[in-house]
DNA sequence: CCTTTCATGGAAACCGTTTTCTATTATCGT
DNA sequence: ACGATAATAGAAAACGGTTTCCATGAAAGG
């Protein structure tokens, strides 16, 4: 194992004392004259010298690093996701631990915990973890005393009172789809969306009843089934939906993940999609393109918000963290939500 | 910004030295009575504390943390690898740098650097820039200088003289789609892979010839196209490949992204999967199952490849990092390949 | 020519651990 | 009760940077 080289060499070799190293090297607004930059430079290049970056987090305090928390890096919303942060990342010079919960709130504190013995700069949080009631308290805890030591955090799913969010308006996005749908006719909807202690869900619900009140139609409990934003969430959710009656004209479903699920279910069970119920999700991922037929959803610009939120923990004074940063959530229209007419919507209605 | 507590408070507050708690914090084996090291355990529960990790890499000259180098974390396939990655870091107390290339061998160049100077552990290698000749060399040279800091690396592409590799043996497993497609009577097999500079694409298209000469079938160069591992790269292949000739049996696809690619643009022109042309890819990624018609593919280990890659850098002794461990590529049959029976198959080639 | 100002050098403290080396004390077998 | 052994303490030297606090020499200003 070779000997590594340090600054030290660096400023023999550049014939620079080792202060005026680090100035030129971590400190560009000092003045050095070009002369002996250019040798200093020249000697980094020639030494093939890199500091080493836990000298300088033990030394400053803080490090170039950011975290990321995901539930689960696998399912292509959070892929999206992940790319546009460590992208953005990349391109701000920061390095980004990847962490995955599997949707296991008690990793997310385990992960804070090692986040912040790294002394990392933010941390990014799309666990989900503080929407979940039994542990919202620790990663507050956790979230607090990453705080004393100048870590910024962002949430990236619905808003709480904790953090700064970088999100679509996620009550407005499912508002958004089940008026879409009624105004087409599809005035029985049901709804499938994840466990009903996360937050999310709880939004998608808020904005079900909100709907079903402004029009005045009666809330059917068994109509909103709360699984789990996968795929077989959507299978398994769909499965018990339509067990019970298979009248919907539609079903509005918490993400395009599950959307993809009952799509499948719906398809074994011979019933056609959109002729005889309509499916819309949440996200626009890539597959949604793909479907049978084509998901109409809603886009979720999941690689913006995930460079946003980098941008924000980077960014040097933190102005701009006070407040949530809101997309706004657009219908992408494909194939699998039919217009009824007011017929249809007349009849089932007598 | 509090104070940030170190071992030394921990000590105090315990009543024992230093030496002590560094030994009961990162010295599981070294002999402290069981009274003591309750004292210890309780003063860093009480302070909440834990060592700061910049210190200890600092000192130590390594730290817990593994990078993963990948082309493009919002494809399944690599999302796939990252979870076996990451949650198998976690399990062993790493955490793990995700480092997205988009593709672009520069940027694995600036992320082993960066790497580098973080200490990391070992490399996870799957961005495919050494197989890429431009690059080769500069990473080679980066791969050197690693390896002299103690650094480990592991490749989950192709085979490659530099580093070991965990992977499926691509060889056989394009073989095994030739041979599969051809027992079922499809005998003019076209092929749609990554870019040709890729080695991944260029094993899959020895493959193709060596199947072609063992059946005494003649090579039609504008049957093997080379475009790219993406939907895109699939659709735009195929679309080539169909405009100049469609009476093939069968199409064997590099990726399952890019078989959904051509999945797409087969039914776009109205041609039928598998009736008119049966369709295979590589990966078995979780859409495999819910393409029209669900896809005939490789089951390729992904979690099980990022986990045991994993496993590799952190195993202690290094003696398991000099062979490459060859997972065995399995067929998953579903429904994008008909039987044409020995009719067809003679019909075609009187 | 004398005083500012600017570019640079040198020395040293510090960041929070690990580790080595040398005591010191308690416990134990005989 | 005596030497051996085990458990613990204490001091101090790294690790490789950043930063502060002068000191210095040279160019610029009056």
């Amino acid at each position: 194992m070779k000997k590594r080289i340090s600054i030290r060499d660096v400023a023999e070799s550049a014939g620079a004392s080792i202060t005026t190293v680090s100035r030129v090297i971590s400190n560009p607004g000092y003045p050095v004259s070009a002369g002996l930059r250019k040798k200093i430079l020249d000697a980094i290049e020639k030494l093939n010298y890199s500091p080493t970056s836990a000298a300088q987090t033990l030394k400053k305090g803080y490090s170039n690093v950011i975290g990321l928390i995901v539930r689960d890096i696998a399912d292509p919303y959070f892929g999206e996701l992940a790319k546009g942060v460590t992208e953005k990342a990349m391109e701000l010079g920061f390095l980004c631990f990847v962490c995955n919960t599997g949707r296991n709130p008690r990793n997310e504190i385990e992960y804070l915990e090692l986040l912040w013995s790294h002394k990392t700069r933010g941390i990014i949080m799309a666990g989900g973890g503080i929407d979940t009631p039994e542990y919202r308290e620790k990663i507050v805890k956790q979230l607090q005393r990453g705080k004393n030591q100048g870590m910024r955090f962002i949430g990236l799913g619905p808003q709480n009172l904790e953090i700064p969010t970088v999100s679509i308006d996620y009550f407005a996005a499912a508002t958004l789809i089940l008026e879409y749908l009624f105004t087409r006719g599809n005035a029985r909807i049901a709804m499938i969306s994840g466990a009903d202690r996360i937050l999310t869900s709880q939004e998608h619900f808020k904005a079900y009843r909100s709907f079903l009140s402004n029009h005045g139609l009666p809330f059917n409990p068994g109509d909103a089934i709360f699984e789990g934003f996968t795929e077989h969430g959507g299978y398994e959710g769909c499965g018990r939906l339509i067990a019970r009656r298979n009248d919907f004209d539609a079903i509005f479903c918490g993400s395009d993940t599950i959307a993809i699920g009952v799509l499948h279910r719906l398809a074994e069970k011979g019933v056609r999609v959109p002729q005889d119920i309509s499916v819309m999700g949440i996200g626009d991922i890539p597959q949604a393109r793909f479907t049978v037929p084509p998901l109409t959803t809603i886009r979720v610009p999941r690689y913006e918000i995930g460079a946003r939120a980098v941008e924000l923990i980077a960014n040097d004074d933190g102005s701009a963290l006070e407040e949530n940063t809101l997309f706004f959530p657009v219908i992408v229209e494909r194939q699998s939500v039919i217009d009824r007419g007011v017929r249809d919507f007349v009849l089932k209605n007598a």
